[in-house]
DNA sequence: TTTCCTGTGTGACATAGGTCACATATAAAA
DNA sequence: TTTTATATGTGACCTATGTCACACAGGAAA
């Protein structure tokens, strides 16, 4: 991961309107201390499939994703896996913020699923902007209640929704994402969202394929004719 | 639950040290914005076992515990419920923060577990909380990501650990909690801690009885005389 | 005392999901 | 083409949990 230098006016520059671009309110604070921290913020690109942060680990900065994905997910020792929920542009990264207030054990990894951008801030750069920026402020505070009601959604799927239906759920989502009828994704990536075994999705899939809901084809999945998924509304 | 009357100066003036006793960081704000909030803000008394929220409720101020618990927990249509963090003294309730933020649906009800005290804040005093005063914003933050590290860590236990073990520790955190080797509760409360039956709790309860590791009665749990409880590091 | 409610104990059973051990298929690489 | 790695299909099996149907126990209330 490489840290852009400074002043690279062109990076920085469609940077800056990235972020203006996911927040708009953000483009109406022309305070100079505001600027200021914006102008000497960070950006940094990293590759794809990279991992950001381990359990336990921690970092100094504090992070907001201006392209790209990440995903959060917790892994057992046995290689299992079941995420907890993703990172898109405009979201503030937990981990990060935990690491900077207190840093609390944090039961999560987070892995980019493609190449990213994201801007950082340092320690004092995140608590200035917080104090001088209404937008940023409420940027924060936003992205941060969102992305706790996503989880506790996922919290309850995986507390009481039986296993096909979550991944009938899945797969509607993955659809609705890609839009389009098919999607490239192996059995075995969607046991790890789900935090289960292959081969258990694997014969949920062959059940919906029965059901003629999707076809299954290697590496790829596509929408069958009967596309009542169990699970979509 | 009722408003106290906002010039009441000895229920206020408790609930404020009750505030700086959480938070001493507090206690230092001197400034004339911050106290004016906080002095204007209104103090809430509230019954034991009291639907404080539920899924899809909204409220329009924001609240921080001053004393007592609070339950946050899921459940279903069939009357099982899962727990999924609590709110002690200090914390803010996510809940509120969410219905003012933007109210995206929460999953998750609120339930008083013990008489509470509660300091509340309009919408617009959080905001301007939030905006004058350091240490204010600093507890939000704090408590916010506290929770959320907690969240996580249970996510995870629900998830990958077997009953036995979850119900082995969450044994073990009450005894801590109730500095005693007595706990007053009953199979069926232990349960929906977990997010499973009563006759499940029951069964696991009396093998561990077996191993000497607890002793049962009728709604109380005794220490046993072999104190390592599975999962008790 | 008898009645009643709330907790508990327990056997029988169903079943979703996890695990193992393969066979097989497909595509890329050599 | 052959080789190799990755993806998938599947049967046999195990086991943790959930479910149902009770019996029973202890204490409170009548």
């Amino acid at each position: 991961m490489e840290a852009k230098p400074l002043l690279t006016p062109d990076i920085r520059s469609t940077a800056i309107d990235q972020l203006y671009g996911l927040y708009p309110q953000l483009a109406d604070d022309k305070s100079i201390e505001w600027l200021n921290i914006l102008n000497t913020a960070q950006v940094m690109d990293g590759p794809e499939d990279a991992m950001l942060a381990t359990v336990g680990s921690s970092c100094a900065n504090f992070m907001l994703l201006l392209d790209g994905t990440i995903r959060i997910y917790q892994d057992t020792e046995d290689g299992k896996e079941l995420t907890l929920y993703r990172i898109s542009p405009g979201d503030v990264c937990l981990m990060s913020l935990n690491s900077l207030i207190h840093d609390r054990p944090f039961r999560a990894n987070a892995k980019s699923e493609t190449t990213i951008r994201m801007i950082m801030f340092s320690a004092e750069q995140f608590h200035r902007a917080m104090k001088v920026s209404d937008a940023f402020r409420m940027l924060i505070l936003s992205s941060l209640v969102d992305t706790v009601c996503t989880m506790v959604q996922t919290f309850y799927d995986t507390a009481f929704e039986p296993l096909d239906m979550r991944l009938a759920c899945l797969l509607g989502r993955l659809f609705e994402r890609n839009n389009a009828d098919t999607l490239d994704v192996t059995h075995q990536e969607l046991s790890q969202e789900l935090g289960t075994s292959r081969e258990v999705v694997s014969r949920l899939l062959k059940k919906l394929e029965q059901q003629e809901c999707i076809v299954l084809k290697r590496g790829q999945i596509l929408m069958g004719t009967n596309k009542n998924l169990p699970g979509t509304v």
